[in-house]
DNA sequence: CATCTATGTTGACATACGTCGAACCAGTGG
DNA sequence: CCACTGGTTCGACGTATGTCAACATAGATG
């Protein structure tokens, strides 16, 4: 798969410009920028529902999840909204309205940027 | 200090040392077990000052850093073994008092884990 | 022992966060 | 147009979190 086209960590989506994140957490110290934005995208994970949810999402049959497929974590469903929208402003989730339901999906580059930072060797298990 | 402490995300196995505590994020949803295991871990990593701390000694020479080395994060004295002790309580780092100093390490098999839960592909690097 | 340096702990405070119920918006189907 | 279902937004509330100043502790050194 060399097609593959990496994306930043977190997009510059809606206003909030940031780079194409950081290197490897164990190549040099991070400056204050860098973990500004790194630290974002571990926060959104740092919830259990949150992670629940991106877990479900991830997990789904064509990569993708409607809401009313994954809103079975223990909290209300205006929660799991919340949830799934901080999960999107961290640039890990892409929502998309098809009809009555909403669909989420997992955003790929985000898994391999985290996978870089963390300095995974491929393969490795 | 003999560190026999096990790790919170890796599951105490009782004949091997370690066992990694959660299935990759995409291989199917976590469990609400799981998610609070690992949602730890990602929360410890979700703040710009710990992130900086834990990449200062990640990447420190010989893989440990004395936090008079690392503690020039723009926070007080204080804040800074706050987070070194979060990053400890999360199993991430390791600390040891050698004489005047205390130096604190990563612990390896923690990263190895995470990469497993994001399952990452082949790196391009 | 006295004292100095390097870290950790405590208490207090402002802010952020997770949660819910209620109200609201978007499509679907009468 | 109206009711119904799926999801989101709003307002409020309790708790957790990050931060600092002040104090406490551990070694080293005189």
């Amino acid at each position: 798969m060399s097609n593959t086209k990496v994306l930043p960590l977190l997009e510059p989506a809606d206003g909030k410009a940031v780079a194409p994140c950081c290197p490897p957490l164990t190549e040099r110290p991070f400056t204050a920028e860098e973990a500004e934005t790194a630290a974002r995208m571990f926060k959104a994970l740092g919830d259990p529902v949150r992670l629940r949810l991106f877990s479900a999402v991830a997990s789904h049959e064509g990569g993708e999840a409607c809401v009313c497929d994954i809103s079975d974590v223990g909290v209300s469903q205006p929660t799991v909204s919340h949830h799934l929208k901080k999960l999107k402003e961290a640039g890990l989730l892409t929502s998309e309205r098809r009809g009555t339901w909403v669909y989420y999906r997992v955003e790929p580059s985000v898994l391999a940027a985290m996978g870089k930072l963390l300095a995974i060797a491929p393969a490795a298990t």
